[in-house]
DNA sequence: ACAGTTGAACTGTACTACAGTTTGGGTCAT
DNA sequence: ATGACCCAAACTGTAGTACAGTTCAACTGT
């Protein structure tokens, strides 16, 4: 720890805090999926120029939030039933074969915590239980011991984060417990086979869950 | 097969030409990595306005050729050890997760032809071995039925094909259809393991060798 | 109901401008 | 020579204006 720890300079962009803010409203909601983001009212309100946010959203590209149609600019990811599904099968991939690992020490007990912070928060604050969820899987993928992975998972995972939200599901606290507990006790007991089976168990259900959602 | 199959209205933009158009060049070694790609200069020998050259540089970085800095603007990047590294265990880390799965026939048989098309580039056109090689192993990978994975796996392909560029890899043919070879008979056989095992000797071989010119 | 027309709103691109930052020399003292 | 310091040129980041082409929704006539 040094003397000047946490001291940096603000060595940003106006477009880069631009796209930080818009990915924050976008994720909270300001703006539903296959909304616009209309160039000439945002910088109107925001006060900077045109240029300036087309420049700051085609930085949002790059999380996935957004993409680009031709002549009509900007346009906010909508859910449908193969992305959503896309989403998973990825997931299902990644987190299978990080359970094929074996877990260093330092491992298990990081998805440890991540499981005592779900059910942390399944008791005394419902609005984390999500993202409790989404970390307790990140520490899962954290297994394959790949920053380029790591990075990959994050992104599909602030993807998915967003989709819960605009279909604003709501999980059960108890029964996601539940499956999460069967995947670290597997995990814990070094049962490969069952921690992969209860990782497809848990995929299948989520999948099969937003699917009903979308009608 | 519709009657309009093919038909497409050219619908692009002049920043997506030009993203395109400087991919091309950047990957061709017209920029090295650690250079920086100055706006004006290029928009002037393009006849196109500065700000569409930023934009086409934004959507470069999609693709991860290039990445900004504050104040220096887009500059290619630039291999080094630990990048390369990531990228090769990610890469082990896909493949080895795809080589655990049972392939169905029409997956052996892409893999089968992908060898035979780099065996044919081996005794004909050398230039074209290592983009043959590359998808051989982006088929390996379709064998984990994930489009995400894919399009991810097609990425660390991009970029990993820019430095074996610019580190101006000479692959030396044998030895390359030797290892190759090695994985698709174990495939074949249904040997999971000695596949596996292939993979990650040629991925280790493939790292060192690149450390070595890294001096 | 429906095809066609029109106009407002918006995107894609160009051009200009300027403050702040980086950079590659020079200069100067050591 | 070596290093510290300074300066001007080059360049980025941002603002602002302009305009052609596209989209879209409302209007019109049938």
């Amino acid at each position: 720890m040094s003397a000047l720890d946490g001291l940096e300079v603000r060595r940003t962009t106006t477009a880069q805090q631009l796209a930080d803010g818009l990915s924050e409203r976008i994720m909270a909601g300001a703006f539903g999926p296959g909304d616009r983001l209309r160039e000439s009212a945002i910088a109107a309100e925001l006060g900077v120029a045109r240029n300036t946010i087309r420049e700051a959203v085609r930085i949002l590209e790059l999380t996935g939030l957004v993409r680009y149609e031709v002549n009509r600019g900007a346009v906010v990811i909508a859910p449908t039933r193969e992305k959503i599904e896309a989403l998973y099968t990825a997931r299902e991939r990644l987190e299978t074969a990080a359970l094929a690992r074996t877990p260093r020490p330092e491992q298990l007990e990081a998805i440890t915590n991540a499981f005592d912070a779900l059910v942390e928060a399944a008791e005394n604050d419902g609005s984390q239980i999500v993202d409790r969820d989404l970390a307790f899987h990140q520490a899962i993928v954290a297994l394959l011991d790949s920053t380029r992975l790591d990075e990959f998972f994050a992104g599909l995972t602030k993807e998915l984060r967003f989709y819960l939200t605009v279909l604003s599901k709501q999980e059960t606290p108890d029964e996601v417990i539940a499956e999460h507990r069967a995947i670290l006790d597997a995990l814990r007991l070094g049962d490969r086979d069952t921690a992969v089976a209860e990782i497809r168990a848990h995929v299948d259900v989520s999948v099969k869950r937003l699917n009903a959602m979308l009608g």
